[in-house]
DNA sequence: CTAGGGTTAG
């Protein structure tokens, strides 16, 4: 230690090491030569490690930094802590929270917002929570800012907004971490209220915000605000990049306008993975089966290696566009190519989707047997999926079975139970069906109320199921009788299998003829002018009597009706769905 | 030197 000698060569060795072995070979021969770095070249070469793919060799580093006495200064942690953050290394932490206090760094807000960023990123938030209100006078808007994130990226989004209303000066990052902690938590409607919100406040909106506000758009189908952020871009002159470029894609996809989904795909350089996948995506939803392979074709010969998502895009291609055998082999292909280390074997979503596939084609054997033969265990998804199947199929009894299971799986979900009653009903066991109902409502659980919105000249409109308290509920009701005349006259009949008989007198007023995407339909029909096309969002899947409907509007009334609903895309035109009946 | 972004089966 008497001399600061800096060996050229250990500092080489260190930074041109690879893995964790050598790393140790090299802190071993170091040791047994007498090389020794000083404070400064240590914390590059931790800073080095601590921001490459093998942050454990700078964790590493700094014991052998502890063995070797080399005295520590306020730089070596933040490096130390970014590697814990990476690691989510929450012992770890824990230590070096403790040595940064023994050592008199604990007052400097720099390594106090970096400890809490490791613990909040490596599942300690209330260990963090803890140090932000020990530390409430060094706070400064990074403190926030991280507490803040910390909180939403574990699920936290009350504490995040209490903490986001308290806070005394907020800078664009704040704004943005709301944004996107409400979009991944799938409050995509709060997103967009605080995104407008920043705006008031007269913030900047930069490429990162506006990539998490244009994932809100899609999640809601809000063409309009989408389109308004894309003008802004274009107005801004900003450079739209791989990911603002993969958020515009999905944006316009999810919204109907696979055009536009295109000029911007082809406008994107360097596109990522990510973009490629959104475009795939986009062709699953719209049920362009063939179009999803072509561009997965483009792809890889494009050097563009798919990821488990964009496996997950493509088989949910297949599945709503019927392709069996295309899916069959396309699953062979990830589990043949998951040992040559091209990607990793097929996931439970992969899973997810084959049983999806098989199960909708009516082949529910082949479905059983896959579930069957999964390495991991099906959960309530893939269950819930072939439980739809049993229904489309009549396969009554298979779905009494899964709807039972399903239903202990995962008692909080309302929709499972509205599955296995209307099971019940169709087998015409209607006390069972009552049975299935009354349970759901005595363990307090709701179904999610059907909703439709439409816009009209610029106004969006939100019909829910059943809903009288609409200011045009007696113009919509009147038009429907009008409707419903016309389409008996082509010949319709509702679609009543699965409807309960002693349905509440509450719930006879939710029942088919007042479904949303029907209101929103009759509302359409009065408020816009003949020949224009009619855009729907539903929140839950179609039902099959809507979905007649539909057909038989587009070809009375000669209207295109554009309606997305949970899942995908439905184009009707002439009579005809674009789904051609599989769904 | 510490804080923020995109694609995911029903």
């Amino acid at each position: 230690m008497a001399t600061w000698h800096v060996p050229l060569t250990a500092e080489a060795l260190l930074n041109g090491c690879r893995s964790s072995e050598e790393l140790e070979q090299i802190q071993a021969h170091m040791l047994k030569t007498g090389l020794v770095l000083n404070t400064f070249k240590w914390n590059t070469v931790i800073r080095r490690y601590a921001n490459s793919n093998e942050p454990e060799a700078a964790l590493i580093l700094y014991t052998q930094m502890q063995t070797q006495s080399v005295p520590r200064n306020t730089h070596t942690f933040p490096f130390l802590l970014k590697a814990c953050s990476n690691l989510s290394a929450f012992e770890e932490t824990r230590q070096i929270h403790g040595q940064v206090i023994k050592l008199g760094f604990g007052s400097q807000v720099h390594a106090t917002n970096a400890i809490l960023h490791a613990y909040t990123s490596s599942g300690g938030v209330n260990y963090g929570r803890h140090l932000f209100n020990l530390s409430t006078n060094l706070h400064d808007t990074v403190t926030w800012n991280t507490m803040i994130n910390g909180y939403m990226k574990c699920g936290e989004i009350k504490k995040a907004t209490e903490l986001f209303k308290m806070m005394p000066t907020k800078n664009a990052i704040s704004w943005t971490v709301m944004v996107s902690g409400y979009v991944q938590a799938g409050f995509d409607m709060e997103a967009l209220e605080v995104f407008q919100k920043m705006q008031a406040a007269d913030m900047k909106l930069d490429s990162l915000v506006l990539t998490s506000a244009l994932s809100a758009c899609s999640h809601l189908g809000a063409l309009d605000q989408g389109r308004w952020i894309h003008e802004h871009i274009n107005r801004s002159g900003m450079k739209i990049d791989s990911m603002l470029g993969c958020a515009l894609i999905d944006m316009y996809a999810k919204c109907g306008n696979m055009g536009k989904a295109l000029e911007i795909f082809e406008k994107v350089g360097n596109k990522s993975v990510h973009a490629w996948t959104a475009m795939i995506f986009g062709c699953a939803i719209h049920g362009q089966g063939r179009e999803a392979f072509s561009w997965f074709k483009k792809m890889k010969a494009e050097g563009i290696t798919p990821n488990q998502v964009t496996f997950t895009a493509i088989l949910t291609a297949c599945s709503n566009a019927g392709m069996v055998e295309e899916a069959k082999s396309m699953f062979k292909s990830i589990i043949k190519n998951g040992h040559e280390g091209h990607t990793s074997s097929p996931t439970i979503e992969h899973y997810g989707c084959m049983v999806d596939v098989l199960g909708r084609a009516g082949l529910l054997m082949e479905a059983i047997d896959l579930i069957k033969r999964m390495p991991v265990e099906p959960n309530a998804i893939i269950w819930g999926s072939l439980l739809k199947s049993c229904k489309i199929h009549g396969n009554l009894e298979l779905g009494k079975e899964i709807g039972k299971l399903v239903i202990e799986m995962n008692p909080d979900h309302g929709g499972r139970y509205i599955h296995l009653a209307n099971i019940h009903a169709a087998a015409r066991e209607w006390k069972l069906a009552a049975e299935t109902r009354r349970k759901m409502k005595a363990g307090g659980v709701s179904k999610l109320p059907g909703c439709s919105t439409i816009s009209v000249n610029g106004i969006v409109h939100e019909f829910v199921a059943g809903d009288r308290n609409h200011p045009e509920a007696d113009a919509i009701s009147s038009i429907w009788h009008q409707i419903a005349d016309r389409l008996k006259q082509e010949g319709y009949k509702p679609v009543t299998t699965g409807l309960l008989l002693d349905l509440e007198d509450n719930e006879k007023e939710t029942a088919i003829s007042q479904h949303s995407e029907k209101l929103a339909t009759a509302f359409a029909l009065i408020h816009t002018k003949p020949g224009t096309g009619i855009r729907i969002f539903k929140n839950l899947r179609v039902c099959e009597d809507c979905h007649a409907v539909m057909k038989l509007i587009s070809k009375i009334y000669n209207r295109e009706i554009v309606m997305r609903d949970r899942t995908r895309f439905h184009c009707f035109r002439d009579g005809k769905c674009s789904c051609a009946d599989y769904w």
